[in-house]
DNA sequence: AAAATAATCAACCAAAAGGTTGAATAATGG
DNA sequence: CCATTATTCAACCTTTTGGTTGATTATTTT
């Protein structure tokens, strides 16, 4: 019963990314490498703990990781997580065909190749 | 000022696939095709007005559309919205290759190829 | 016409999400 | 050592989410 839990990762991941303000958060730390908690709350219109709150739901998704050095908290984007996203999408995108293949197959009652 | 529905729309659509039953809900209409909203509701532990409710909100980031014959509802999947989730993806880690060349850069110390 | 079926609408509820403010903790700088 | 800075923790609040039940609207069947 791996799915469950890769089922309830791929929630957490989606779940993550699907706020704006997180999606900016991981822009923000794509194009300027590890950047401290306070730096990254400065480009936003919301308390320093709104953001804080924030990274620590993108820490739980695994789409960022945190190196402490002394009181600073280095916050680093990682974008492995995403690629569940794309796994799953392939994945439904492989049955949608694999559906029209057999519906082809049907209308067009074709019965000579098999 | 495009960019802020477009956020908004992705907000949506990430939004609308973190839930396991309607993830589970888009894989059922990809593999059956065009289907009622009791059949749909058949396979969950759930009320029908739950899953209703669960196909409003695919149908709102786009990812069904309903076709309407007699009392039956029929539910179609669309899968293109969700390749806005992959443009994003896609444009996240250019940013980082982007990054990363020019810290090569820095690195190597590299000035004779400008 | 009456009964049954398919689906939504509306009101409600508990739990989660996203924000706030006010400590508390830990490291640094004078 | 003391003040400042960086960050999290905790309590609280409001809105959203995911579910329920009961009523309503359409359509079909008998």
């Amino acid at each position: 019963m791996v799915e469950q839990r890769d089922e309830q990762q791929l929630s957490e991941i989606l779940k993550a990314t699907s706020d704006a303000t997180r999606r900016s958060l991981l822009t923000t730390l794509v194009q300027a490498g590890p950047t401290r908690v306070t730096d990254l709350a400065n480009h936003y219109d919301m308390s320093l703990n709104a953001v804080s709150k924030h990274i620590k739901v993108l820490e739980a998704a695994g789409l960022v990781s945190r190196r402490t050095v002394g009181r600073n908290h280095l916050i680093e984007a990682n974008l492995d997580p995403i690629q569940r996203i794309d796994d799953w999408f392939r994945n439904l995108r492989s049955i949608w065909e694999l559906r029209l293949e057999k519906l082809d197959h049907l209308l067009t009652e074709d019965r000579n190749d098999d």
